[in-house]
DNA sequence: TTATCATTGTTTCATATCGAAACAATGATA
DNA sequence: TATCATTGTTTCGATATGAAACAATGATAA
């Protein structure tokens, strides 16, 4: 078992332990006051980002790769997983960028380095808790840290197209699937939920509506009242019922 | 080129052309008036069967592999098709399996075989035309025929979960997208279009729901009506709307 | 102690959708 | 010309949703 200490792709690195041509690339999303947010990577020396990616080990499932993918990046296990597109073009491939960031890491990658093939990479999404993760910056990556959504920097091959894409689903899926969960705290308010749906959304909810349909929604449970300080009614606090399905993926 | 009359893996194949461990499997609807159909291969000398596949060549985009498998066990191009899902845990490979399908066709492949690998697949289904499609058997395969989707044989791997969760987009899909042109022809009346979504999704629909839905939808247009003899009123025909994107993949 | 105020929970009303059923239209057949 | 099966349209009731009014409540200020 390999360490996650280890950096994870020294030069001398055997990547002959993962299948070819296969990659995964994962949409991390986090949300605190200010809104949705992604994880981020930046590549050491140079102004390009990326997603966190890796790769799949030879007697290892796809979902398991992702996860521990996931671990490497952010620290934390168990967390809401979504495999949402395989992309493989062939223009998503960019030999040459990835030489140049390799570069500007030290190494001097041959033309037929593992790393600069062409690569079917496997979009996953996960919703953490912002709090919680531990940013983790990886091989030829020194920066790993949250970006607005809407504040996102340029990335690299056809990751943006990843993040809409993966955007799209949790915006399809907000109302059946226990969004929120993961993104939020055990508990939370209404208002918190409602305001969390408008920044996955992208738009603002009618306030009694939205709380109408969660509740019908059955999706929710509604706990005794918060007392925490404000001038005005005390909100109840909510959580999700234990009796739907957690996660996308088991 | 390769001519798709060759036969596809004959045992001194290049394999090297494909990219390794990576597979595309096709759920191919069809539909006649008993019902929806699938498109399933049968193995020679076996009483296995699978869902139509291939592999990706290393400078081919995932989506025109699945045409192009698509166009070989059919005969059709510019079909509506639709990537679902990647299938990628350990359990899904069975090569003790693969290996007597291949002894039953008189190969003898050593432990290490191409075809032997571990393979993640990309799920792709597709919507065609049943009159249309002239079956064609591939290698290792002897029959190549259509089965009603509550009919169908036992399918090697895990060929029937891809099928069952096809048909889960499917259904999810039926109302907002151009489904039913591709099964049906360029035009029908509202009752084929109706015995084609009951067949779908399952279930009995409610005549004038129906009607006064898909007519909704905006995804319908009325054209002249219909005089073909029949003892009643002469029903409309309709087409998809030629303003909607025709194909899940472009 | 009391009035004020912001926010939350509930109710009401108009509108749109859908299942269900009634009703009207139509084209072949008897 | 009457009958009949099927299709298209309309209506009615139940339900969901947007919008707004109304009630409840807990801190703060007078």
């Amino acid at each position: 078992m390999k360490n996650s200490r280890e950096p994870d792709f020294p030069d001398s690195f055997d990547y002959g332990q993962f299948l070819p041509a296969l990659a995964i690339d994962c949409v991390i999303f986090g949300y605190s006051e200010d809104g949705l947010k992604i994880l981020i990577l930046g590549y050491k020396n140079t102004s390009y980002f990326s997603l966190p990616g890796g790769f799949i080990r030879k007697r290892e499932a796809i979902d398991d790769a992702a996860k521990r993918i996931l671990e490497e990046r952010t620290g934390l296990k168990d967390i809401y997983l979504n495999q949402f597109y395989a992309f493989g073009n062939l223009e998503r491939s960019d030999p040459e960028l990835m030489k140049m960031i390799m570069e500007n890491n030290g190494f001097t990658p041959s033309d037929d380095h593992w790393l600069l093939q062409r690569f079917v990479s496997l979009g996953y999404f996960a919703l953490v808790n912002y709090k919680r993760v531990k940013p983790r910056p990886g091989f030829l990556s020194d920066s790993c840290r949250w970006y607005g959504i809407h504040e996102l920097p340029e990335l690299i091959f056809d990751h943006a197209k990843m993040v809409e894409q993966a955007l799209e689903i949790l915006r399809r899926d907000v109302y059946s699937k226990r969004i929120g969960e993961n993104l939020l705290f055990e508990m939370f308010t209404m208002g918190e939920l409602q305001k969390l749906y408008e920044s996955i959304l992208g738009e603002k909810l009618h306030r009694t509506g939205f709380h109408r349909k969660m509740m019908r929604s059955g999706l929710l449970k509604r706990l005794g009242k918060k007392k925490t300080g404000g001038a005005h009614r005390s909100p109840y606090l909510y959580s999700f019922r234990s009796d739907k399905p957690k996660h996308a993926i088991s």
